[in-house]
DNA sequence: CGATACGTTGACGGAAATCAACCCCGGTGG
DNA sequence: CCACCGGGGTTGATTTCCGTCAACGTATCG
């Protein structure tokens, strides 16, 4: 099975040493694919699993009662997006897939155990849970506090950097294949205003995204104007490509 | 040194032996008395203790570039709003007392010590920082998805729901000396459009607030204008009183 | 008793939602 | 082979919720 998207994530943090790496990289996992939109855990249920995102991407979400969808992360691979399950029973949030997507189920008492035997590991999980809390306040200030122009900004340079840390870009280019609507779910804000602050992000030349894929095209611009400080995310020495 | 908060924090969530709790009550700490608005710990910073809120409340914030501020959580007796500081080195936030306001700050090495040697406490404290992030998502959920009205009424749900949990209401009614100003931050609303709100919760005869003192006068009405459902607390049995 | 902070109210403006088309493109089935 | 279909993207017109500005009331406090 491979756990290698997850040694690039936790090494993204700080080293392992090699027994460690051993431990992670002999995890039993089932592989199991998910289709776009399919849901991976729904809200109310009670996982016995871990889901680690290997190909593909993943999401949290909630519906409110008005219909409105609201996504509260994105994950990608070496992400583990319900770890708090084996401390929460039920979820108060669902999981799914946003394209097709490879994931491998982890049984609660494997990683119950990996923790158990390596305090190192589990300081690495933890401290990677706190990282998500992080993502999700800056979404919170993006949400609460900043213009549209300034969110769609600001999430495809996080997007981006994460992408990079576990070596999923090419200089200034990555996959990003969602469509609109999960954008603008993602941001609070509707699909036509979504698009026309895309097309705005695209006529001042800070990015191209087409067909999946998101570029670039100015680091600098795109980071001023998304108000973006990647100290949040707290990894170790990343540059910009 | 006071930890009793603490101990009811994290006994709301589970019980703890006799041991453990010795091990909590005996943790040596520094009290330090914050004024109103003054500032904890900030972004920036690299703090080697963590604080304890033993009386009043604290709020992690950040300001955008704008100019306006986000607030991004209320923290009431018991909770330990920086405990993740023992993981992430750089505060991506800072942290405030609302109102003057009691702290318990305890070294890190001291809490270090105290999860190394009590795995069940580690996991509670883990636990704890989850259902923190579990709040984060309701809120962005809130400000992304939810009418003001819907808002407003969502956080006075959570936030006599919390403040229950530690033992701090008395019937229906708690503290809540924010200012509306306060309110607006977390809420990502202008102060004017969270009178208005209040006014119309007053109105219809949901909640009564004066004098820093909230009470809920029509609980279901109040869960239902919130959409609230108290799930993510994962309080154990509790109860509406 | 003035200063200051907080709450309240009204008038006005604006960012983004909503509504409603329309286009493009890749599948798919007759 | 092409008509049909549906999902995603794009565009314009209109509406609305909430922000901004500005004034005023009220309470607390030195």
């Amino acid at each position: 099975v491979d756990t290698s998207a997850l040694l690039r994530k936790l090494e993204s943090i700080a080293t392992l040493t090699a027994e460690e790496r051993r431990a992670v990289a002999s995890l039993p996992a089932t592989i199991k694919i998910f289709a776009a939109n399919e849901d991976i855990v729904r809200e109310g249920d009670r996982p016995s699993v871990v889901a680690l995102v290997v190909e593909g991407f993943a999401c949290r979400y909630v519906v409110v009662p008005s219909g409105k969808r609201q996504i509260m992360s994105f994950h990608i691979p070496g992400d583990i997006p319900d770890l708090h399950s084996l401390f929460i029973d039920v979820m108060d949030h669902s999981l799914a897939a946003l394209v097709p997507t490879k994931m491998a189920l982890i049984p609660h008492n494997v990683m119950c155990g990996l923790i158990d035997d390596n305090p190192r590991i589990a300081h690495r999980l933890w401290r990677d849970t706190l990282i998500d809390a992080a993502i999700f306040r800056q979404w919170m200030v993006g949400i609460g506090r900043r213009s549209a122009f300034a969110r769609v900004a600001h999430t495809f340079c996080e997007f981006v950097t994460r992408m990079r840390a576990v070596g999923l870009t090419e200089g200034n280019t990555c996959e990003l294949p969602f469509t609109q609507a999960m954008i603008a779910d993602a941001l609070g804000l509707s699909t036509v205003h979504v698009n026309r602050t895309i097309q705005e992000l695209r006529i001042k030349n800070l990015i191209r995204l087409t067909g999946g894929s998101l570029t670039v095209c100015d680091w600098d611009g795109l980071q001023q104007a998304g108000e973006f400080d990647p100290t949040y995310l707290q990894l170790k020495d990343m540059q910009v490509a």
